[in-house]
DNA sequence: CATGCTTCTGTGAGCGTTCACAGTAGAGAA
DNA sequence: TTCTCTACTGTGAACGCTCACAGAAGCATG
């Protein structure tokens, strides 16, 4: 009787077992685990008969031990925690990259460098080979995790373009300047000629880009571009709801506002209802992202869709294949404007 | 001549360089890395600046190989994805385990189970032993998971009591019932009488437990529980919104209404704005979670605070404990009444 | 002096896998 | 026939670690 007790479950099938009950060599056996190449048919299906009769699962532990290589991939997040909780497209991009990432039968490992006791930690457990790559998100210029990974030869995937780094650093990212002008215009295009601008934080790529977008397409249709029309935020709720007061007081003949992120530009709506501006009747209000809540916005708003969804398996399949020896790229994916009613 | 190549980081030192930098041998080194009992105060000087100086880190493959155990935690969500991207409760528990695992060095690894699929890989993936235990997050009552990962003998931890499996699993949870009773009693207090509750989903523990502790408090106060007071809900927004419409529609002369969750609550809110109610005026709100928006809800949000830092360290300690040989355990951490604006 | 106990140390074995290598069998060419 | 080439298979030897064991040294006890 293989009675399991509490915790001990019982010893799990090894290669061996598989061997002697498919009447081949552990040899064999691996080599069909390992892609079946110089496997004649008939050994191969009787080691994939064996393999589900004895409930054979290779022990990872022993393979990597061997390989080098731990089949896991790190998802490393070097935010402030706040930021992590507030901002949705984090969870998209969680949630895509543990999709892609299962498709390879490759366990995510997440990793929260919040601190900088946590980044000390975790870059030791990462550089000391632990996880096969890192999957990055939203490193700050001057974030040193990025530059120490990078120096211990640790595949690395950003989500946007890092400042600061060379370009021997895969990265993946929205074309943000590219949809920033996409709103613009959609903005011009409704009459609208005193538009103002809350900015991302300007230490971050997404940030730097999308206000050059929007000076670039005012520039272009032969605009002024106005400093009292731009207020900087830091892509959370709460500096939407500041900058546009801010750009109320400074500009109060303002008609539109771009908002770098859909976060920022609900605190936006918000301080927009308080000051008694209608939208989109007085103010249109366009944002950036297409996060879960911008359709259910009062009024649903008008956006820039970044396509999360590409983003993150081009992520993890840049990362595998530098994983594999292949080198660094840069992927830029197009954006796409999202017509609600906001603006 | 040992070119460290592109990609191929110079080999990592081994328990053998360090044995040799020292003057010992292997088992000494061992015995020092797994808590240095038997070794003399000479040797384990030296053995420590060996390792400082070789830069050495454990390899926890070959340790897994041996000890049979993986040093590493899963976090696994059963959710549908759309509640992981709403409940900001998840990320906090989230961030709340990482740090509680991090502090003896385990990483988590976090499992998404939206589909059947996924489901399946994942069990498969667990009972292989590649975690050592699992912290489940928001289990139906129903779920498979939980009960295929309890007999498969891996350590488990619940967070909120499950339905339907037997007192075998451990969990944590707050204090639902409790928390719910010191709502009602604080509505009370404020003279209201005629108080509505949206539920929660009632196939999960917590839905059941506010439920039960608002009828108790009602009891005890000598007030009637009627029916057309209670709305059913599902802890999304939008459920919130129906809820109260419903409820207003049943029980016009409504003059409070306890929420089972903050996001809910939200949408009670909006409801009560359209339909002309004044909060807190007319009708007093309460919700459950201290959810980060909740202080930033307009009005700010009278809610009852889940101790979810306690929540979180102690479901990491249970489940470590259990993966330590100890029986499993149930915790239940009491809650606190958050007075704000809405009530 | 032998015996036991405690503290400390080194050694060999083995965890389950992959990898390099040697070897076998069969087909085709000389 | 004999050689060579290809397709396939089995066999040690690692990988880096922990564990069990044996043994040494020191000290107290019989």
């Amino acid at each position: 009787m293989t009675m399991s007790k509490a915790g001990g479950r019982p010893r799990p099938p090894t290669i061996h077992d598989v061997a002697r009950e498919a009447g081949v060599s552990r040899g064999t056996v691996s080599r069909v685990l390992n892609g079946g190449h110089y496997v004649s048919p008939a050994a191969q299906e009787a080691v994939n008969a064996a393999i589900r009769r004895t409930g054979y699962v290779v022990n990872r532990h022993a393979r990597s031990l061997i390989t080098g290589r731990s089949d896991s991939v790190g998802f490393l997040l070097t935010e402030p925690q706040e930021r992590f909780f507030e901002d949705p497209n984090f969870n998209v991009l969680l949630r895509g990259c543990t999709q892609a990432l299962a498709a390879h039968d490759i366990p995510l490992l997440l990793m929260l460098a919040g601190t900088d006791d946590e980044r000390r930690r975790l870059t030791r457990y990462i550089t000391a080979g632990h996880v096969d790559g890192v999957l990055l998100v939203s490193s700050h210029s001057g974030d040193p995790v990025a530059q120490e990974l990078l120096e211990a030869g640790v595949p690395l995937v950003a989500c946007g373009k890092p400042i600061g780094l060379g370009s021997k650093v895969s990265y993946v990212a929205a074309d943000d300047r590219d949809g920033a002008r996409a709103m613009v215009r959609h903005l011009l295009s409704l009459g609208r000629r005193r538009i103002g601008m809350v900015t991302g934080p300007l230490d971050t790529p997404g940030g730097v880009e999308r206000l050059a977008g929007y000076q670039e397409e005012l520039t272009g249709a032969g605009l002024p571009v106005d400093d009292r029309l731009i207020a900087s935020g830091d892509y959370s709720r709460a500096s939407g709801e500041a900058g546009a007061e801010l750009l109320l007081a400074r500009a109060p003949d303002l008609d539109a506002v771009f908002v770098a992120s859909d976060l920022m530009a609900q605190g936006v709506l918000a301080a927009l209802r308080r000051a008694g501006r209608r939208v989109p009747q007085d103010v249109s209000v366009g944002g950036f992202d297409d996060s879960p809540a911008a359709p259910s916005a009062s009024p649903a708003l008008t956006t820039i869709r970044q396509p999360w969804d590409r983003i993150s398996s081009e992520m993890v399949r840049v990362l595998l294949a530098q994983v594999g020896g292949e080198d660094p790229a840069a992927v830029i994916l197009p954006t796409e404007l999202v017509v609600r009613d906001s603006a």
